[in-house]
DNA sequence: AAATGTAATTTATTTACACCT
DNA sequence: CAGGTGTAAATAAATTACATT
């Protein structure tokens, strides 16, 4: 399994460049949502152009073979709203100018997406790029902490000094620590190894 | 955990009658999407209505406690889908008719969701609304096959008898249990268990 | 800073089905 | 069509973060 890479992959860098393109993106998309229909006799000219930028560069995003799951999907998803933003929009514009030879719905429908993306899920993007629910730690990372948690089985509780050696070996941050040993108690208790078992790991 | 008991709703019944109603509502808002800059002028009335009724249905089987989580999450991507267009359709509308005061922007896009429901995930819920990938059987019905598969380990292989059998006990159909035998050799490849765990069984 | 609850995410497992031999 | 194999779609379980008390 190559899952490990990925996670590291997204331990240890913020997929900086493309995902500040893919964040510009959505704040354009949002503002021609704002914007719809005053915009649509002034330039619609250039809202089209602007949205076949998008979608340019969605495509090629999709394309891309060294993405997350988690951005290739929002990718996805953003690039079918795009689609249906361009389509009703181009819709709109030749009923305006009186264009009225828009396709046979019957066959131009058949391709057609929708998509959705929640507002709440452009924000998400903006906030939490660091420390992110749900997403693991290198193996690294919790093999040292587990090994942590064995040694101080008796009273795993986190000293000053271990917080620290922890902080320096795991890379992780003060508060990841904390919580990882929380959870990580918590966890004890849901755990109940039948006797028989206990004994043989005991050999 | 109570997951076992929406297990077996899932696997008893059909949903039945809401579900054809939320196909229902799938289909009159692929159409009207279908005809959307035409029937604008002709009766926007009608369509606001018809929307509203959407909306109003769309929030009460939201609101519904004993749905499967499925089915609420599309109610709830549906649901937003619905208001993009309706709000949509609203702006336009005061654009055609110069009552240019549709909301500023900055208030009423705040509350404002898109949503993704892509024509494949509509089409989903028409075709396969019976054996679904994914679904769970019955822990009985599970139980049931284990034991056989347990029984004919050194030859796990349907014959007829067997499979008549299980398909009385398991009430899934032929295929199902034919697929799960499948599955279950091809599961039996991948576990190994350590020689200690495995005398420790014998016992 | 502790337990506890729960949100958001990822990973693993289960069922269905397509394709090849 | 049986059987193996690959993989899609869904659920379940586990991991991390954060809020509350």
């Amino acid at each position: 399994m190559n899952r490990i890479e990925i996670q590291d992959l997204l331990n240890n860098q913020d997929c900086s460049s493309l995902d500040k393109d893919f964040k510009n993106i959505n704040s354009q998309l949002l503002e021609i949502c704002s914007n719809f229909p005053k915009e649509l006799l002034s330039n619609h000219g250039e809202l089209q152009m602007q949205l076949q930028g998008i979608l340019l560069f969605l495509t090629k995003l999709v394309g891309k073979n060294d993405l997350s799951v988690t951005l290739k999907n929002e990718a996805r998803m953003t690039y079918q709203f795009s689609k249906i933003i361009a389509s009703l929009l181009k819709s709109f514009e030749d009923f305006f100018f009186e264009r009225k030879e828009y396709n046979d719905p019957a066959t131009s429908e058949n391709e057609f997406v929708f998509s959705v993306v929640t507002q709440d899920m452009m924000n998400k993007r903006k906030e939490s790029m660091r420390p992110c629910r749900g997403h693991r730690f290198s193996s690294n990372s919790t093999e040292t902490l587990e090994d942590w948690y064995k040694k101080h089985h008796e009273k795993p509780y986190l000293d000053k000094r271990s917080l620290h050696e922890l902080e320096f070996k795991t890379k992780l941050s003060k508060m990841q620590i904390r919580n990882w040993v929380s959870n990580r108690r918590r966890k004890e208790k849901s755990i109940h190894v039948s006797p028989v078992i206990q004994d043989l790991l005991q050999e």
